[in-house]
DNA sequence: TCGAACCATCACATCTATGTGAGGGTCAAA
DNA sequence: TTTGACCCTCACATAGATGTGATGGTTCGA
């Protein structure tokens, strides 16, 4: 496919496709014409790519990072250099910690959301409505049990 | 305590602890000559920040969020507008998606050192040898794709 | 009283991930 | 042949997190 049908299919704007191929996290043949010709499995790839974007990791090491999550990966062993492999484990360390720091937040987050949803503003009859008049919230009803 | 030790007790230069401040994550009491003066607890807070901000988050959501994850927090039930609500619940989504795409490729990367180090070079002489012949070669050029 | 070690604000620089637009090819359909 | 929808490269712009330096005030010990 082309970087339209890749763009549209990942939500990734065109720049952004080319932006990661010339970091290097993506390679793209190319058509006669000089086109990108993408095979099906870059959807997914970039996809990923997006979300360890957004989960902070930078391109430089999402790129080392990348070959290791490819299946049959055997092939890769004698790639590795002991460089390398130092990042990967300081950055799975960094992962790690990422993920606890997260879990940590998200739960206390919805721990909030839940105390907030099974707050009743009956009970508290003077609080204030300083958004609007709108007494039913579209999304925050009863998870708790009544 | 002032500017200096919760740089140096957060790893957190003085600049982002002002630049912080500036985006109202956290609020520093002023001592009569003007110096900044932290309470102890701003040691946790910053380093919470620090974590959130590594995972990926921005400060505007950090901002929201913070006030979710004090203990006695009944007193901001009324204080939650309907949009800030809805805020937090869609970041709540994606701080859940975060956590799954990281998990998922810490565990890949995790499984990819296991593999790395439970591959003993001497056996790789008898075994197959998929691109190099050498038990230590430099680069070892991934040969067949798929 | 002096100097070192703090602190303050302000402004400019940098890096990374992105947006946007200019100037110009390719190609298929009208 | 023209038009419109793609594609290319290149370059400049922006926003957020962070570094660095200028300029100057405060505190404290020698």
């Amino acid at each position: 496919m082309r970087i339209g049908e890749l763009s549209e299919r990942t939500g990734t704007s065109r720049r952004l496709l080319r932006y990661y191929e010339e970091q290097g996290l993506i390679v793209a043949d190319r058509a006669p014409n000089g086109y990108r010709d993408y095979d099906d499995r870059y959807v997914d790839r970039v996809v990923q790519i997006r979300g360890l974007l957004d989960a902070g990791l930078p391109t430089r090491i999402i790129k080392q990072i990348l070959p290791c999550l490819d299946k049959p990966r055997a092939i890769y062993f004698p790639d590795a250099t002991p460089e390398m492999l130092a990042t990967l484990e300081h950055e799975l360390d960094r992962m790690t910690e990422r993920i606890r720091c997260l879990s940590r937040n998200r739960d206390a987050v919805a721990e909030y959301l839940d105390a907030v949803r099974a707050y009743d503003p009956a009970e508290a009859e003077a609080a204030p409505d300083p958004a609007g008049a709108t007494p039913a919230p579209d999304r925050a009803t009863a998870v708790a049990d009544g």
